[in-house]
DNA sequence: CATTTGACGCCAA
DNA sequence: TTTGGCGCCAAAT
């Protein structure tokens, strides 16, 4: 199982209305360390069933999105994630 | 094989 | 509070 599918596996498991950091993951996968690389896994596989956009930054900033933060923000709101600009709730 | 890239995280100025 | 710099890791170049 590649590194990529172990992030694919933890994100899909999120339940809706549910957030994780990078940090959250990263740790599920064995080292906190590698927060960044599961961005990145994320970022290249883009799997329309992920939804990536529960994901966000340890500081609770959106974080990383495609095409600014409207997106990700807005389906986060959709299941019931509340944000304040750039800050999740 | 060596470097670069990137949806991160933390700390010091 | 806002920058900037450094560390860390997997995948792409």
């Amino acid at each position: 199982m590649s590194f990529q599918e172990k992030v694919f596996a933890v994100v899909k498991k999120t339940p809706r209305g549910q957030v994780l950091t990078y940090q959250q993951v990263a740790a599920k996968l064995g080292n906190v360390k590698l927060a960044r690389a599961v961005g990145n896994a994320l970022n290249k596989n883009r799997d329309s069933r992920m939804p990536c956009h529960r994901v966000i930054r340890s500081d609770r900033r959106v974080g990383g999105f495609n095409r600014g933060p409207a997106r990700k923000i807005k389906l986060l709101k959709s299941e019931g994630v509340k944000i304040k600009n750039v800050k999740v709730l």
